[in-house]
DNA sequence: GGAGGGATTGGCT
DNA sequence: GCCAATCCCTCCG
């Protein structure tokens, strides 16, 4: 169980330990495949202005699930690390509770239930009920991963500032990726 | 008090 | 590839 202590580190750390890990919401989820971290001294994070409403949990205690709503539609999902850093979640290996997913999601392939942050929070029903769940008891659970992964970095996505930080993790390789890598980096 | 915009997605050309 | 959908949050007046 990842808790606490595992979040309270530099954010880079976080993201790269996460690759691999196991993650639940309410007994549905996968393995973490795609993941983008962000700190406060990043033009393109939600914390570069300092604290505000929406994003008061990310200046909160380590290990707590940051909520928020893009484009008025969608949900996405961070694990809060130290005080004005987040990983956001950006995409899963479906293992747990696929029936669900495929009810909240609609006709699409298994492949696509969880390939991309917004994807990913209605697969798992996640919504701002949620905002500033502690990451170490249900309905969460997070496990470390139980072997080493190749892992790739690159660009993120989406974002209109701070594109040249290499700040995305993806399981190399990986399927289930929101989008390929491109071009493909060795992890740091 | 109000306008502008976003860490996305899915559908259409 | 392009673009609309749609909600607050943020910032400015």
């Amino acid at each position: 169980m990842l808790d606490r202590p595992f979040f309270d580190r530099p954010v880079l750390d976080v993201s790269r330990d996460l690759i691999g890990a196991f993650l639940a919401f309410d007994g549905v989820g996968g393995r973490i495949v795609e993941v983008e971290a962000y700190d406060e001294a990043d033009p393109a994070s939600h914390s570069f202005r300092g604290p505000t409403p929406r994003n008061a949990v990310m200046f909160g205690p380590p290990g707590h699930a940051y909520v928020y709503k893009i484009y008025g539609i969608h949900f996405c999902l961070n694990f809060v690390c130290r005080p004005g850093s987040a990983v956001l979640i950006r995409a899963l290996e479906p293992q747990a509770g696929l029936p669900r997913m495929h009810e909240r999601r609609g006709g699409v392939v298994e492949k696509q239930l969880c390939s991309g942050p917004g994807k990913l929070a209605q697969a798992l029903g996640i919504n701002l009920d949620h905002n500033g769940l502690a990451l170490d008891r249900p309905p969460f659970l997070v496990r470390p991963a139980d072997d080493s992964h190749p892992i790739a970095t690159g660009p993120r996505i989406g974002i209109t500032k701070g594109m040249e930080t290499p700040w995305r993790f993806v399981l190399a390789g990986s399927p289930f990726l929101s989008k390929p890598l491109s071009p493909e980096r060795k992890a740091l």
